[in-house]
DNA sequence: TGAGGTAGGCACCTTCAGGTAACTACTTCC
DNA sequence: GGAAGTAGTTACCTGAAGGTGCCTACCTCA
């Protein structure tokens, strides 16, 4: 019996783990928070609407590709509003939500603790390569 | 020109993006945060110290080099302590720093809003779907 | 009149994060 | 004495995320 022992205790830790955190509809939102581009989009639209086009400027590094697929997503979950404008070039303007500004404040305080604590965190990180090269 | 326009504007663009955002210190531990299994740790820690393999009992589903990964970034960052303790298994504790505590309730203020407007991103995502069945 | 902008869609292709399995050294329990 | 547990490490491999290029359709400006 000592070939299942892995295999089957993966099985049954996968089952559990279904069962009891990714069946969690709040981890199911906090995956979709912790997305790449989310926070990006978020804090652009957080200083007022923007187009399409001004997105792809702002973010510069997103492909055309995730930009479309991240504001899809967030404009599902009802965190930011598509209005089409039939102009003569059709023109679209993304812009939050209540929620998604709600969110976007949540994301603004991460942002706080992590512009606070930086110096913490690198100091922290300097030590632990300094004693790291040292043990060797 | 024409066959520069995208690589060049591309190329351009990426330069600008790495200048821009990629260097903020701040963008650098916001991906630190947004990792999968970062929250998951920092989540079941915050109930107090484990081991090793509580840990790796309560997660589940995460592979030990994941596990292992992710708490040593976590002490890199001073976020956790680890603490050998030479018994006769070799006992190591990984307890939430200071530091790691304040991030932790950080993580709770989302978990708290992802539990709170669940319902209306449900509602949103709901309708979304509906109205694109209905759209085509 | 044709090049470029606006708002993407589609398909291919690569990369790399993460999973899997196998191994270690030491000990204790059966 | 060997199987199992503790705390990992290492090498290998796959699958899916994401990048790139090419396409549309319409309009305007040079």
């Amino acid at each position: 019996m000592a070939t299942m022992t892995a295999a089957q205790k993966r099985e049954q830790a996968r089952t559990a783990y279904d069962a009891f955190l990714r069946a969690c509809p709040t981890n199911q939102l906090l995956d979709r928070l912790s997305d790449k581009w989310v926070s990006l989009v978020l804090a652009a639209l957080s200083s007022g609407p923007m187009r399409y086009s001004d997105l792809s400027r702002k973010i510069a590094g997103v492909s055309p590709k995730m930009l479309t697929q991240t504001l899809r997503a967030l404009e599902r979950d009802g965190l930011v509003t598509r209005t089409v404008t039939p102009s003569v070039p059709v023109r679209v303007d993304y812009e939050l939500t209540e929620l998604g500004g709600s969110l976007a404040q949540l994301m603004t305080a991460v942002k706080t603790w992590a512009e606070t604590h930086f110096d913490e965190v690198h100091a922290a990180r300097e030590q632990y390569d300094a004693g790291n090269a040292a043990a060797s």
